[in-house]
DNA sequence: TACCAAGCTGGAGCAGCTCCAGGTCAACCC
DNA sequence: GGGTTGACCTGGAGCTGCTCCAGCTTGGTA
């Protein structure tokens, strides 16, 4: 498939997705005869796994870490492992961000609400 | 309190708060004869709000928007309610893609423990 | 009086995109 | 066949939001 599927089925911009093949993100994509990308399944599997991942704030020096790992093959399984298990971890602080900001907001928009009613 | 302090207590960075006064984010801050800056609790609640909202995805254009909006009294209390309620939505978003991911994770982790399984 | 830590400013550097100019190529219309 | 449109290409500049650094001042301690 041509770049702007992969980009709506993985969320990732068009260019984005240049930059990530540039930068080792992912292996160089297939090219058809008229030098445009292919993408396979495969490639937007993995866009998509990226896309997540840099979503929720995976460094990119990482990602590409992770890559170099998946090329390697099975064999680096156990420190791929390590690498999602510390990202599931991040997952949790930013969870705990996002309550501690929603609180934050709930009480803020209480009190505006109580500001507008007494101006009423 | 000195800029240390109010870095520890907000959890900004030194850089970060003087970055963020630069960029009118906070008011001008109080200097002591020395020329050094002052922070009053106040301002460190400030910052301590700021950093939540940067830490959670507000982009700092809004922030300074916000921000803008603070100066002006209490008449722009319904404007700063949207800017919050907009940002709540936000929170809600990112919510759902750290669970998306979060099963992402669960599901790859899975498969890595089956692999290691089957190696042993 | 000497020294060290903490603070200051202005500016450079960096990550992670995002946009743009200028070009190629395939497809369709007349 | 010729013209136009639109998707794609590359290389490079620009943008955001920090982060770091050089070179200086100041306050407090020995």
């Amino acid at each position: 498939m041509r770049i702007s599927e992969a980009s709506t089925q993985s969320g990732l911009s068009i260019d984005t997705i240049r930059f990530y093949e540039r930068s080792g993100l992912l292996p160089p994509v297939e090219r058809g005869p008229d030098g445009r990308r292919r993408f396979s399944a495969v490639d937007v599997d993995w866009l998509t796994l990226l896309a997540s991942l840099r979503g929720t704030g995976m460094p990119m020096k990482t990602m590409r870490h992770f890559a170099d790992l998946y090329r390697q093959g099975d064999k680096t399984v156990p420190q791929r492992r390590e690498v999602l298990l510390e990202h599931a971890n991040h997952l949790e602080r930013q969870r705990n961000a996002l309550d501690r900001c929603a609180e934050i907001l709930t009480y803020k928009l209480k009190r505006y609400d109580e500001i507008t009613e007494d101006a009423v």
